[in-house]
DNA sequence: GCCATGGCTAGTA
DNA sequence: GCCATGGCTAGTA
């Protein structure tokens, strides 16, 4: 307990990037990895929101597949992240879906 | 529906 | 090994 071991340079790169996408938004997973500088890491963005949602408290809700849905399935997940993004005032349908055209998240580029 | 892809945590010994 | 992906093809209608 006395030395938690840092994160390696991607994850700390990907919590920043995930804590960034505004409410109201929606960012994928190939996106944060992308932002992340890693644009073929999507998977590894997953398996850090699997692992660490809740330990850092992130807005993990706000990232969903790159067809515009959540991809947590029904019974494991799917609900609660529906509901969060509801409290977020976005719009899902029952598929999972959201108004990509409206919520997906353009991430700054500045300098 | 298949399979290539990338970076490494959490939990135990 | 794990993972809450992604994107592309074949094979149908």
């Amino acid at each position: 307990m006395a030395t938690p071991k840092p994160y390696a340079p991607f994850t700390v790169r990907a919590l920043a990037v995930i804590r960034s996408i505004p409410r109201g938004k929606v960012a994928t997973y190939a996106q944060v990895a992308a932002v992340a500088g890693s644009p073929l890491a999507a998977r590894q963005v997953a398996r850090i929101l699997h692992s660490l949602s809740r330990k850092e408290r992130l807005p993990w809700h706000r990232v969903i597949n790159s067809r515009g849905s959540i991809s947590l399935p029904r019974g494991a997940g799917f609900e609660q992240q529906k509901a969060a993004l509801q409290r977020d005032g976005v719009k899902v349908k029952e598929d999972g879906s959201v108004d990509m055209k409206r919520r997906l998240w353009v991430p700054r580029i500045d300098a």
